[in-house]
DNA sequence: AATGAATGAGTGTTCATTCAT
DNA sequence: GATGAATGAACACTCATTCAT
């Protein structure tokens, strides 16, 4: 039965593929990018090296790979933030915060590797890097446009309050993954939203937020985001 | 008479020592660290790679040497904005937000090595951007605790605050710093001003932040700064 | 069947490292340890630098192995010479001069090494060489100590006769070696074996010492010393 | 003046070239010759590295000069304990055992060199420490052959008991300077010499042999070989 | 004579990638 | 499919020697 046989072996292969993904993360993470050898990672997921080139054309790849999961990742977060029209815009902006923060920490290894390690890698991740950066700014520009238009915000400038604005949600996502304490998610998505908001110039209501943010870490916690059919 | 020739040598090395680490600079910020050799620089340089050992005593230690000069220089801009003691809080802001914008525009490619590149080299590098970081954080928390009391402006929290202000402006320069386009400096220091001010609740006064960016720019491009003693 | 061919591998690998071993050897006596690259083995030996890593930790691990194993084999010589008690001190002594030329002449290069170029290859292997050599004078010293009692030698200072005795040894070897003309093993040893007993004031029957040395020159030559399991 | 003037300077060349062999003598002594660097001897001696080689073609040089010099020194020695015809050969023998001894421990570091070090430098070494090996085995020959033809010693082969006497005294000396432990020399010659004596079968006179030693050690001690014209 | 900055060939070692089994 | 031994280009760094001043 050779159909089956495939069928069977191509789910172990995709078994194999996402458990070597996982170990890698861990790797490149705990040690970075360059300091992890494909040998490291092919010993931490007890194959062989031969094998590791079975699944990936080289070390970029999968670092590569990874990197794209992670962002998928995140952007479902932010689609699914987004997608209930009930919400109001700044309940929207509060749950989209919450989900951004949620997600990292969920995924803490990968984030540090996304926000931090990639850029550096070399020029080709620079470029990427830079392409998914003015891709968020873009996106981000296309709501704040609608915004304005609605008068629910006031900003000067489109293009540099995008840009402000996630390098402030990125920012702190980084401190709290680099100074490695434990920091309760809840309080720091409040400040930083409250924060945000002011800098757009939107109205809000402290309480309403809170309730925003509680609801939306229950809803992540309890959905599928919390195992995702994609790496983890 | 070996004093002066000693003198005049001591120069040369100086000059020398300066050609290198520019030249690095350009190496480092167009190639990566990684992908930069040693015998990269040393051609670029025009110099055989045991003359760079005369100068560094190796590849960490140039690139260490790029990265303190560019933080000592930022610092000093942001010093020289904030010192004198008759502009108010909301123009000394104005005023350091558009020192620090312009010192990154400036030394273009340093600050994509400050900003960009240094995270991932290695964990020692890793480190002291953290700490450069959170010492930055820890000086701007200190600033905006003051604020807070005198009722200039009104956050929710020190940490978070002070991490998203440097996140949306070290985002900004970045950005500004990736796309490789032309901007006009002016224009992108006000629109982030506005916001910033708009995040801590801060009254300002559109015209008058205006004039102090034109000023400051001006106290800039005239003063020593836009030739310091330091590297450049 | 991965056991069988990990069984076969592992052979091969076993197979391999002895001839590099054996390579190497040759290098280092010829050429010295310092006028040696790893390069040059790598060559000699048909493999890649890569593969020689791939058994050797580096440089330095290849050396002390090398000797290692030669001063392993030419303890097992005197070991084995000494072993059968039903002979006489003279005769023991006789078996165990005989057998320590015999062994360097058996493995002329690698002797080289031992007695000639490990001393100067830097601290750590003047530390070792001191320690294997004071541990030798030691050794020699009980034995001496031993027929001392039994009134079977006289001499002034067991430490002082240990390290004389143990130096004109090594220095008959080392001057066969580096003059390097063929001589007659069974009358150098001869030679030497009056000397030394002369020196330790011992009786002995001239006959019975020639008798002695065909008998043991037989007996390694005939026997597992002549392709041990070790290194050759 | 040109002819004082160059005199003088020649002069003071000459100083200075033995101030830069005693330096070297000190660094090669206590870090080995690969490990000592060309700026090593420069810097300890107070000269540049350019004016190193004004005084010595190369690295390799001024280690001959320094083994040169030292062999110089310790033949000087044996034609000095030897030179008087009054002595019987044991009396001569004793004096010259005593000599080298006293010689090697005069100069404690160079000895190290000469008999340590030297022969694992690079194949022109070891080709020349084989020559003045062979030398000093030639010699010792002659002298041992006198000795046989009058009775004096009984040996059964010339070119081995010289070779095994040479190695006798070198490994003493070695041993001691190795175990880097205080020595009484005057105990440790005695013991040797009884060695010796007895491995040549020579009638002696313990009693001489101590007067023998003690006399020697203060004629040197006493005299011009306290502090040579040579080297130091 | 004296300097010491400059050189660059040479070395040990690593590691991403390949390929015979 | 799976292995892991083999590869060799690449790299950081050293140091004996030269030579302009």
């Amino acid at each position: 039965m050779p159909y089956r046989q495939s069928e069977k072996s191509e789910l172990r292969k995709e078994t194999r593929k996402k458990h070597i993904l996982r170990t890698a993360a861990d790797a490149f993470s705990s040690k970075g990018y360059h300091q992890t050898s494909v040998k490291d990672i092919a010993d931490a997921s007890g194959i062989s090296v031969g094998t590791f080139y079975l699944y990936f054309k080289n070390k970029e790849e999968i670092f590569e790979k990874l990197y794209d999961e992670m962002w998928a990742y995140i952007l479902s977060l932010i689609a699914y933030a987004e997608k209930d029209i009930s919400y109001s815009p700044s309940q929207v902006l509060a749950r989209t915060i919450t989900a951004n923060l949620w997600g990292y920490k969920r995924f803490n290894k990968l984030s540090k590797i996304m926000l931090i390690e990639a850029i550096g890698i070399n020029p080709r991740f620079q470029a990427k890097y830079t392409e998914l950066m003015l891709e968020s700014v873009s996106r981000m520009k296309s709501g704040f446009s609608q915004l304005m238009r609605s008068g629910s915000i006031q900003i000067a400038d489109l293009d540099v309050a995008a840009t402000a604005y996630i390098g402030a949600v990125n920012n702190v996502i980084t401190c709290l993954l680099l100074s490695e304490r434990e920091y309760n998610l809840n309080s720091c998505a409040y400040s930083l939203i409250i924060f945000l908001m002011q800098a757009l110039n939107m109205d809000f209501d402290r309480t309403n937020i809170k309730h925003m943010i509680d609801d939306m870490i229950n809803e992540l916690e309890s959905n599928h985001f919390k195992s995702p059919t994609q790496l983890f």
